[in-house]
DNA sequence: GCCGTTTTCGGCCCGACTGTTTTCAGTCG
């Protein structure tokens, strides 16, 4: 058997430290960059790039060239970069870690190694104690000061980002608030939740006031404001009972679609517009787009016009990654991307039949409030045995007659054994209108081969939770989402991005693999309490940034299309 | 090291902030 290939992260990883190691070096800072980009580029790839490195296609990814693709290749068969292995030698590995700390970077952590001799993170914080640091030029006591509040920072350092789940119900009452606010004009969330990414370092918000200072003043004393990091007359950060750092912004109305469009990012996708910009003469910033040969500055309160004004169709905040979306946008062809009122049901959620902490009624009237048709219970299978199913499924008979044409569909959520069984009898699947199957325990025990096998039982309409992750908890499985791709192509199996703010897997890149290769994907809550139907929107937020349009996502259309799919 | 709607060579985003400086390099987002 082949030998398992590295999974992109890891060669990202290799790629990152290289860059790390040779800006320490002094190399010339393209170089570097180049390897930061490469190794960005291969985060955000579906597919393994080590695979497309063997097949000579890796160059086809911007940012990838001939080099970097024999480099993927040295990993691959030599487990690491021989320039990197090379480095490892020469440089002790904690000077990397120097250039983590704020306000050090790769210039200032070389020196202090070579010219101090400190070579270890230890020796860095005896060395700041004793003020040895100051004996180099530029080096002061503020500097010493900074270095020794974040080593001792680093050591109850929290390493995880709080998820969306959580962040983007905050910020959005927030935006609320002080949208009420007398003084305020508009107001917009923006960054990382704006974009809906799966999770974020801080929350901000930008706003045009006609009394700035007022508006920051009635930010910084909202109740739920524990500690006012920062305050001055345009702009604030506060901290929240949760923990959470809330930036506010408060910019002229007049460039508010430029500042707007630069606070939500990507770094990399405002990077990439402005280097296309610069190719056309036109130099762009928060404050305006210059015209170069002109000096003519264009500032507008619209995104929508700015992406005009630079030749772009407006390009919608998750998409902002550079990932594709300004070539796209350029040609005038980026996807409708689909939308949360286009969901015409919720095909996975739990009861009190299971684990869930709602009954059965309270989930399905709840799912009718919020608009839909249909509504699928998938109890799990080990709570559910034969007589307990049969009891369910009167239940939901019963109401099915109450609340017509409101439809409650007879699901289950089988889990996929080590073994690659199933833990519900084919019998019993076949009476079932909706089956999900899911891997829940032995994550390490041949995850592929097992979500293959499940997929072949023709009972299996949909995979839940793909990579069984948990942000910040419990890494994605290895399971290999090309080979369940394809098998999904193959079986007419649907994937499922579920809406858990900590699982969110899908995640975008794997599921806009799959909306490429033609699977449908299925948006779900996963829901164990009414509250958590609402998760829809992160989902949603997650389908928008693997591109899904409309027509991708299963569950916007009829129940009736769904079954006829199914009838394979 | 990568890349091209003038380029296969010669460029490579932009501005703010900070500390330690008399004019700026380094860092950050």
């Amino acid at each position: 058997m082949a030998k398992a290939l590295p999974r992109n992260a890891d060669v990202a990883a290799q790629f990152e430290l290289l860059a790390d190691l040779l800006e320490i070096e002094g190399e010339p800072s393209f170089r570097v960059l180049a390897y930061r980009r490469a190794a960005q580029r291969m985060r955000e790839t579906a597919g393994s790039v080590a695979q497309l490195a063997l097949n000579g296609r890796a160059k086809n990814l911007s940012g990838i060239g001939k080099t970097i693709e024999e480099k993927i290749v040295q990993i691959v068969d030599d487990g690491e970069i021989h320039a990197l292995a090379k480095r490892k030698a020469t440089i002790p590995s904690d000077v990397v870690l120097f250039m983590r700390l704020p306000g050090l970077g790769p210039k200032t952590a070389a020196r202090i190694w070579r010219e101090l001799g400190v070579a270890t993170l230890e020796d860095l914080k005896a060395a700041a104690e004793a003020q040895r640091l100051r004996s180099l030029a530029g080096l002061g006591a503020k500097t010493e000061e900074r270095i020794l509040k974040a080593l001792a920072a680093e050591a109850t350092a929290q390493p995880f980002r709080p998820l969306l789940g959580e962040g983007l119900p905050r910020v959005l009452a927030v935006v609320e608030a002080l949208r009420e606010h007398a003084g305020a004009d508009l107001v917009s969330e923006a960054g990382s939740v704006r974009r809906r990414k799966e999770t974020f370092r801080d929350l901000d918000i930008i706003a045009t006031a006609a009394d700035p200072a007022g508006l920051v003043d009635h930010f910084t004393r909202l109740a739920w404001v524990v500690e006012v990091a920062a305050k001055g007359d345009t702009k604030a950060t506060v901290l929240s009972q949760e923990g959470f750092r809330f930036d506010l912004r408060v910019v002229p109305p007049e460039s508010y679609g430029n500042l707007l469009q630069h606070f939500t990012g990507s770094k990399e996708h405002n990077v990439a517009l402005r280097e296309a910009a610069v190719r056309r003469g036109l130099s762009v910033s928060e404050y305006g787009v210059q015209d170069v040969e002109s000096g003519d500055v264009f500032r507008t309160r619209s995104e929508e016009e700015l992406y005009a004004h630079l030749g772009y169709e407006y390009i919608p905040p998750e998409l902002r990654e550079n990932a594709g979306e300004l070539e796209a946008a350029r040609r005038g062809e980026l996807p409708a991307l689909v939308e949360v009122g286009d969901l015409r049901g919720d095909l996975h959620a739990h009861s009190t039949w299971s684990d869930g902490r709602d009954s059965l009624e309270e989930m399905v009237l709840a799912a009718q409030a919020r608009g839909y048709a249909y509504f699928a219970v998938c109890d799990h299978s080990h709570r559910l045995r034969d007589a307990r199913l049969e009891a369910q499924w009167e239940a939901i008979d019963a109401l099915n007659a109450r609340l017509a044409p409101f439809r409650i569909l007879r699901g289950i959520e089988v889990s996929i054994r080590a073994d690659g069984s199933l833990d519900v009898a084919d019998e019993t699947l076949a009476r079932c209108e909706w089956v999900m199957a899911s891997l829940h325990a032995s994550f390490d025990t041949s995850p592929t081969e097992r979500v293959l096998a499940a997929m072949e039982n023709p009972h299996v309409d949909c995979i839940g939770h793909l990579t069984a992750r948990k942000i910040n908890r419990r890494p994605p499985t290895e399971v290999s989402v090309e080979r369940v791709i394809e098998a999904a192509v193959a079986t007419g199996t649907f994937l499922e991005i579920n809406s858990q703010p900590d699982r969110l897997d899908l995640r975008d890149v794997h599921a806009r693999l799959a909306g490429e290769a033609g699977v449908p994907v299925v948006v779900n809550t996963d829901a164990h309490e009414v509250a958590a139907l609402g998760w829809m929107e992160i989902g949603i937020g997650q389908a928008r940034r693997a591109w899904l349009t409309k027509e991708q996502i299963l569950n916007t259309r009829p129940w009736r299309e769904i079954e006829r799919s199914l009838e394979r």
